[in-house]
RNA sequence: UGCCUCGUGGUGUAAUGGUAGCACCGCAGAUUCUGAUUCUGCUUGUUGGGGUUCGAGUCCCUGCGAGGCAACCA
């Protein structure tokens, strides 16, 4: 069971209670209102977590709405990969829809609508237009400590602010030079009370409906309409909409005196916003500005670049969805502003593969092995000879393809006594405790035999270039016939029928646990030099088939997910996950 | 110095007036043909001060600290 059923945070104990008293008519309703000016992040991924996962909890629906209310920075790319990253994490929106499919509604397929109550508004002399520039208004609203002063537009007839607001609407006024303001208190002591903009003249295309507005609605106008149009009972969003409560409030009670709440089982649904705090991350950067900015200014490979925060980079990077649902879960939901270590997303990414994952054997960074003692004589069932030296003979070893998971199956890995072992396990003076490869010093070569190791070839700058050694023939498998232990047991790469394979090796993406501590214009100077190594590998044959997407525990090494653009069946391309944990610390 | 919100181990989160618990991290030990996994154990906490109460992390007052709000962004 996932935490997110056991966890009774607030915001459930608040759905809980409109459920019992029955103002939901019956029926939960939440949204997910991404904006699509960006690709969604494990931030929004929390967010989708707590809006699909409460409706579902309380078999209700949730709507996939996009909110798109601005048109200047959105765009059908992201609105087709946010709702492709939706799915891909596994959840399913619901409910009428408006008109496209079923759960999914676009902001701007209201427009008419909400453009009919801004008349009704002003109808009302809830509403005028104004048409301070930008700077006068800002002195006009005054500061949070003092109160502001009326526009001088603020008192202008019904008659004429329907006049102008149409012809805003028909184009007549360029950016700017006039907007729609809601006409409540300029003394208020929540700024959002200060008549806000309604609507804005914008001479831009909508990415969805073309040319057909020049006049856009503002969030704090559009997104109470939307919530309560739709039907929604419980609008969740993030802490800074905290002080826009009493606005949407607002618009909900104009809303409720038009007439225009849904009504369902009888009970007229009065949508309620409640915040919750957002996810952050210690070491990566969750806004989507900066997140952009590593992008265009070309820090890292794209939006689905492994190392970002993004869904469809930690599709790429190997993640899984249920490990990222199964870590929204564990961050819990709470109003406290707050930063998750990394290693807890790690640890339900290890915890799922753990079981799931098959396993394989990858040399990263390799170093040859000729076993001295290895030929024909040795191996009375050898199939055929060695390509690198066809003196040798070859053997075959199997090995479970998942010791936790029987049904996984086996397979078989050729051994012809030349192999690639990692550099890391091999000294040739081994510190204390060192239990891998080392002159003397008996290892066991995973699923095969165990090794004496007799001594390594050097270059002319000493660096090891091979390592000989001799089996023990009485311990084909890997335990030796008299029973002695061996505390080491090391992975390795047939040389003659290894894959070569490119692997890419990702780290932090800084190397601060703050990268804004000195500001947002200064988060590149934390980026981490080492977040990406790229090493050419060698991998066992079977991983030469590996399919786009498909993940590997490579044993002792780390988990790995054959790359979603790069990699081909005959040319793989893996990238690291994450490290396998290791307890090992050299002395 | 206006309004709003939030303070529980290193991190995240429970305890809804009644034994401060869980998870991650970390540290030990056992097991292990992955120094993984698994198992066992351990360290570390209620922002200060008052008050109410038989009893306060929880309610009240007051300090202190953190964050949000002054886009025609969402």
């Amino acid at each position: 069971m996932s935490e997110s059923d056991t966890s009774r945070h607030f915001l459930r104990q608040w759905i809980e209670k409109d459920v019992a008293d029955g103002r939901t008519g019956g029926t939960v309703v939440t949204r997910f209102p991404p904006e699509p000016n960006g690709y969604i992040h494990i931030g929004h991924a929390k967010a989708v977590c707590v809006d699909f996962g409460m409706a579902e909890l309380f078999g209700g629906e949730c709507h996939l709405r996009l909110d798109d209310t601005n048109p200047t920075k959105e765009s059908d790319e992201y609105a087709e990969n946010i709702k492709k990253d939706i799915r891909w994490l596994g959840f399913r929106w619901s409910g009428a829809g408006d008109g496209t499919e079923p759960g999914f509604y676009n902001a701007s397929n209201m427009f008419d609508t909400m453009y009919a109550i801004a008349e009704n508004l002003i109808k009302a002399g809830q509403a005028y237009c104004c048409n301070l520039t930008q700077e006068e208004w800002k002195e006009y609203r005054g500061v949070p400590e003092k109160p502001g002063r009326p526009s001088p537009s603020r008192d202008t007839t019904p008659e004429r602010n329907l006049q102008i607001f149409r012809e805003m609407r028909d184009g007549k006024y360029a950016d700017g030079e006039w907007c729609l303001r809601a006409k409540i208190d300029m003394a208020s002591p929540n700024i959002h009370f200060r008549d806000p903009v309604l609507y804005r003249i914008r001479h831009v295309a909508h990415y969805h409906l073309g040319d057909k507005w020049c006049i856009y609605p503002m969030y704090d106008f559009a997104h109470p309409i939307e919530d309560a149009l739709e039907g929604v009972t419980h609008s969740m969003c993030t802490l800074e909409f905290e002080v826009h409560r009493p606005l949407y409030d607002w618009v909900v009670d104009r809303l409720d005196e038009m007439g225009l709440l849904v009504v369902r089982g009888g009970v007229k649904i009065r949508p309620q916003q409640r915040e919750f705090a957002r996810l952050n991350i210690t070491s990566t950067v969750m806004s989507k500005r900066l997140l952009l900015q590593l992008v265009t200014e070309g820090h890292v490979a794209g939006w689905d670049d492994p190392r970002m925060p993004t869904v469809c980079g930690m599709r790429r990077r190997g993640y899984t969805p249920g490990a990222i649902r199964e870590f929204c879960a564990r961050v819990g939901v709470s109003k406290v502003e707050s930063e998750s270590d990394p290693a807890l997303l790690e640890w339900c990414v290890r915890e799922e593969l753990n079981q799931t994952a098959p396993r394989r054997m990858a040399v990263l960074d390799p170093v040859r092995v000729v076993i001295d003692n290895w030929g024909a004589e040795d191996s009375p069932n050898a199939v055929r000879t060695s390509n690198l030296n066809p003196a040798r003979a070859v053997k075959t070893v199997e090995l479970p393809n998942n010791p936790l998971d029987e049904s996984a199956g086996t397979r078989q890995i050729p051994f012809g006594g030349e192999i690639w072992i990692d550099r890391a396990d091999f000294m040739e003076v081994p510190e204390k405790k060192f239990f891998r490869m080392a002159p003397g010093q008996e290892v066991r070569l995973r699923g095969a035999c165990i090794f004496k190791c007799t001594g390594c070839v050097k270059d002319e700058t000493g660096r090891v270039v091979e390592i000989h050694g001799t089996w023990d023939p009485d311990s084909w498998g890997g335990n030796a016939a008299d029973g002695r232990k061996v505390k080491g047991t090391i992975h390795w790469v047939d040389c003659a029928t290894g894959v070569k394979a490119e692997v890419r090796l990702y780290d932090r993406l800084f190397t601060e646990k703050n990268p804004l501590k000195d500001g947002p214009s200064e988060f590149l100077k934390y980026l981490n030099p080492d977040s990406l190594q790229t090493v050419s590998a060698y991998v066992e044959p079977a991983l030469a088939a590996a399919e786009p997407l498909a993940r590997f525990q490579f044993e002792r090494t780390g988990y790995f997910v054959a790359d979603e653009r790069d990699s081909r069946p005959g040319a793989p391309v893996f990238n690291r996950t994450v490290t396998l944990k290791d307890s090992y610390r050299p002395s």
